[in-house]
RNA sequence: GCCCCCGUAGCUCAGCGGACAGAGCAUUGGACUUCUAAUCCAACGGUCGCAGGUUCGAAUCCUGCCGGGGGCGCCA
């Protein structure tokens, strides 16, 4: 029995109850069922009673005990106990629990896969670097994040579109053109330009592609070095994204969107909306209106248009394209767009609060050797994605990346993440998956199978460690559900910390393949289901991040 | 000045109102003729920043303060 169908049990004896005159209350859609930390409050507890009492017009144990002498009878539940101010505890019957073992044996990959947003199309948008240098380790916290997000969105049936929007025009390409033109003369960098080595490494590129191009005039060789440039740029994102195991399905830029005019259009549509006024010479849009601390320029009195112009037109493209959630991924830095992303949906008609979300991800610091690496971008000193990986390895890095909360500022320490030992979270989850994918081989090895479905004997899974193991395998639907519900993918990430260990307790206490001469049991075959079981688990846990699953180690 | 994030064990952090607050690391002491000891067990360790409020019940929700980090543009 699975959390999930105790929750409706429960529903169904709140039903019965009220329909036998014993409860007066309105019958909840579904009811609360966690794990208790403590082994004396059961398998499974159940606050519903606690929540029910003051509708119900009854003392909490009163609805408690009406509640329990019913879900007493149902088969597969052992027993229920009233406790404390009205919880209902429920210990099941280790049949019932086994049960759970074949169930996800048999579903493989897709357990834990729900529908809890079947149907939703929503777009994801991260990373958004624009090709003027190389992805930071903020744009690699969502490449990790977002991308994971993006496996939780699909595993809850939404359908998914990554999307990664850059600028390939502005003030800031024209200082990465000037400055790898700079480059190539073995000059300075100019005021706010760009530093590092790669910028040299750009501009001797361009140079071989494009020989005799230092004979060129200079506005020609700007023209050259900035288009080859953004090219170069790009095409190493792209790569260092793709190594990283992070794949965008739409990659959309400004000057697309200058070409086709929605530029133009959105500015219409936002006058015909009676949002827009003129001011100083230049286009404002009343942002206000919906709660913007201040206005926003959208055609400066030069006649030239911001950013925010273009925003708004990539807001109705992808109003047109029909998603119903627009999911933004930004660095704390940008944390002001907030309201003038959700002033646009409203100006556009729709309402913020069911269209857009804005997930904002704090800073991100490393250290090494105990010491903080410090990032500089005057210095050129900045901390790559590509630095992350090669410090670390890409499961490490995503990991890492995904553990956290992104409220969180993180910290990443560079050599525990290099480490190969029990203190590197990540290592700690791969080796209980290696771990049984060793046992399985020995297992094959000695001709011992688990045998089919029908021949399972789950009432055999009584030991505490079996329990607790089938307990936790339990929990992943819910963990999967609410880490998409809540765009936290960390979860998934301290699930699995907890799955491995409660995994290395049971390796530990409960003894698979026979030793010796023994005979292969039933008890055997049984708990070859659930080391599947728990393989299977990991292996998917990790798949929703990014992250491998080792058949060794 | 205004806005956002954080404050929980020595350290890094979990914990979208529920039972005596958890994990890993660190420290101390144990467990390998046997399925991967890259593991496990035990001990130690807390005024959940402070003060009010809401609630049967608050680390969790609300308000105010204190401390740390980030941000405020006709920049991108």
């Amino acid at each position: 029995m699975t959390p999930a169908e105790l929750s409706s049990t429960v529903v169904s004896a709140i039903r019965d109850a009220t329909t036998a005159g014993e409860l007066d209350i309105a019958v909840p859609e579904t009811v609360t069922i966690e794990r208790p930390r403590s082994k004396e409050h059961g398998d499974y507890a159940s606050n519903v009673a606690l929540q029910m009492a003051k509708a119900a017009r009854r003392p909490p144990r009163e609805v408690a005990e009406i509640l329990a002498t019913r879900l007493r009878t149902v088969p597969g539940i052992q027993g229920v106990d009233v406790a404390g101010p009205g919880f209902l505890n429920f210990r099941l019957a280790a049949s019932a629990q086994g049960e759970l073992a074949r169930r996800i044996v048999e579903s493989g990959e897709r357990y834990g896969h729900g529908d809890a947003q079947a149907g939703l199309r929503v777009n994801l948008e991260f990373v958004s670097a624009n090709p003027t240098g190389p992805i930071h380790i903020g744009g690699a916290r969502w490449a990790a994040v977002g991308d994971a997000l993006g496996r939780l969105f699909e595993a809850c049936g939404a359908d998914v579109t990554r999307e990664y929007y850059f600028n390939d025009a502005g003030r800031q390409i024209d200082a990465f053109a000037e400055s790898v033109f700079a480059a190539a003369h073995g000059e300075e960098a100019p005021q706010d330009g760009y530093v590092g080595a790669y910028v040299s490494e750009i501009a001797a590129e361009v140079v071989q592609r494009a020989p005799g191009v230092l004979d060129k005039s200079r506005e020609e060789q700007l023209e050259i070095f900035r288009r080859e440039g953004i090219e170069l740029m790009f095409a190493a994102i792209k790569r260092s994204l793709a190594d990283f195991g992070t794949h965008f399905d739409v990659y959309v830029n400004e000057r697309d969107l200058h070409v086709r005019g929605e530029l133009d259009q959105a500015l219409e549509r936002l006058r015909a909306e009676d949002h827009v006024y003129t001011r100083d010479g230049a286009i404002w849009l009343r942002t206000t209106d919906f709660g913007d601390d201040k206005d926003r320029v959208l055609v400066k009195s030069d006649a030239a248009t911001t950013y925010f112009l273009a925003d708004a037109a990539y807001y109705l493209d992808k109003q047109l394209r029909g998603f119903e959630l627009c999911l933004y991924m930004l660095g704390a830095d940008h944390h002001g767009y907030i309201g003038r992303l959700r002033a646009l949906a409203a100006c556009f008609g729709d309402d913020p609060d069911r269209t857009i979300e804005v997930l904002i991800g704090q800073m991100v610091n490393l250290s090494s050797g105990g010491q903080p690496v410090r990032m500089s971008k005057r210095a050129g000193t900045v901390i790559t994605l590509d630095d992350l990986v090669d410090a670390v390895g890409v499961d490490a890095a995503r990991y890492a990346l995904c553990r956290a909360s992104v409220d969180q500022t993180l910290e990443i320490d560079l050599d525990l993440w290099a480490r190969r030992t029990q203190d590197n979270p990540v290592f700690y989850v791969q080796y209980a998956h290696a771990r049984i994918a060793s046992l399985l081989r020995n297992s094959a090895e000695m001709g011992i199978e688990r045998g089919l479905a029908e021949a399972f004997q789950p009432g055999l899974l009584a030991h505490d460690r079996e329990s607790d193991l089938l307990g936790a395998l339990g929990e992943f639907p819910r963990v999967v559900a609410q880490a998409a519900e809540l765009r936290e993918p960390h979860r998934v990430a301290r699930y699995l910390e907890g799955l491995a260990g409660t995994y290395h307790r049971f390796y530990d206490d409960c003894r698979v393949l026979p030793l010796g001469d023994e005979p292969v049991t039933e008890l055997t075959r049984a708990r070859l289901w659930l080391c599947e079981a728990t393989r299977v688990v990991l292996a998917g846990g990790l798949g929703l991040l990014g992250v491998s699953a080792p058949e060794r180690m």
